[in-house]
DNA sequence: GCAAAAGTGTTTCCTGTACACCCATGA
DNA sequence: TCATGGGTGTACAGGAAACACTTTTGC
């Protein structure tokens, strides 16, 4: 076969960060890493590109090895690339994003990685490049989510106003009016009211809502704004 | 030296999405490639991650081995990864995306690459998966160009509102009221008029403006409006 | 009966949009 | 003088934000 010549041909890892929401928290999904270097230490969940699998395929396998979950959110977000990143080898590392509904994952979890979820102002310390990978997550995550329903993702099939409003005001660290964000979030029509309430967190009670997937689908892609102008992500003082 | 054995190393190459605009038509900056396969087809400007540097770096370098052009606006994209998409060996792509200033372009270009400037739509068939990658980079141009003040990064130093507006006319493919478009703009506080006119597209002439950069960088971030919500990339019907 | 959270409407302001005429100049 | 493209202001409508009281019920 055929091959270019005279170039360096070297590993490629794909490393998941899985976003978590659980009532009050974000939290990351990490493990600990079960060989040298860094044995022990926690890290993303990874692994390297296999020679017949494109990366959509390499993360979807990773993720599904964690955390027993398919089809899944999940998207690339940027390819880490730094010389040095990883002391053993020249290796690249393509980092993808998944949000994940925790309730889901939790009759799903496979213990065999011994992996945990970390509060997100609560995380160790990780391996290689991996806190940088999460700080972009992060940053990525205020952005889409303040212009596309995408915390939805991290939502269990019924869930309430006040636990979706929760979601926001964490993830922005903010109050949010509940009068107007409840207004803004039905003017989607793309949650469906249910008649059960939630009574876990309050007396009274919540009605829980579940997703018109349709809807949902539909109304992806358009741009939203269910935060205060104010609040946004890099918004002048 | 320890190294992770039992895995696949593959090729990592970086191809580099060049978009211009002449005033007119948003173009892309190809070139024939050199060496089998493919020989003489056209392609993005591409090549191979050297061992001991970065993706950027190696982005920057491929473009300015093409234009003679650095400290350009160029973002990474995406990761392309399908197992067959180069035919000759395993090999994933980083995609660059990068904005130009034809006219600058025009003063640096090195010829030995038989470069040429292709209207977005009269573009060659192009090897491998360059055409899907293209197609990404003209959605996320649309979609972040809507959203943020991108497109300057396309312009001269000192260019006129109309050809400014012709820009978003032409990446949106519609008419916007040029009363309008001009408050949004210099509402922005990032432009400077100039003195001098632009007499060549019209007899009255057209002041020139200018980037305030320092502004420019401030309100990089800043969420915009420039587009009309019916013009909007996924905008429902 | 009271504490704690859920639910609900109205007013104000601001931003986005639609719209039409005069200006300067080269030919 | 006329054809061409450049430049400017206003009125209206719809969306976003500010704001407070009533309801339910477990304890």
């Amino acid at each position: 076969m055929i091959q270019y010549s005279n170039q360096t041909r070297i590993l490629v890892a794909v490393d998941c960060i899985i976003f978590g929401f659980d009532g009050s928290d974000y939290k990351l999904l990490l493990i600990q890493r079960g060989f040298a270097p860094e044995k022990e230490k926690w890290s993303l969940m990874g692994g390297f590109l296999q020679f017949n699998e494109s990366l959509d395929e390499a993360a979807n396998r990773i993720l599904y090895k964690l955390t027993g979950l398919e089809e899944v959110y999940m998207e690339q977000m940027h390819t880490f690339s730094r010389p040095d990143r990883d002391p053993v080898e020249r290796t690249v590392a393509v980092a993808y994003v998944a949000l994940i509904d925790i309730q889901k994952y939790k009759q799903q979890i496979s213990d065999k990685f011994h992996a945990h979820w970390f509060r997100m102002n609560e995380l160790p310390h990780l391996i290689f490049d991996h806190e940088e990978m999460v700080e972009m997550a992060k940053d990525q995550l205020r952005y889409k989510a303040a212009l596309h329903p995408i915390l939805f993702e991290l939502l269990p099939k019924k869930f309430t106003l006040p636990h979706l409003q929760a979601m926001y005001e964490s993830l922005y660290e903010t109050k949010i009016d509940k009068r107007n964000f409840t207004r803004k979030v039905l003017s989607t029509n793309m949650l469906v009211k249910e008649k059960e309430k939630d009574k876990a967190s309050s007396k009274k009670g919540a009605y829980y809502y579940s997703l018109d997937e349709s809807r949902y689908k539909d109304g992806f892609q358009t741009v939203l704004n269910f935060i205060p102008k104010n609040e946004m992500p890099g918004a002048k003082e």
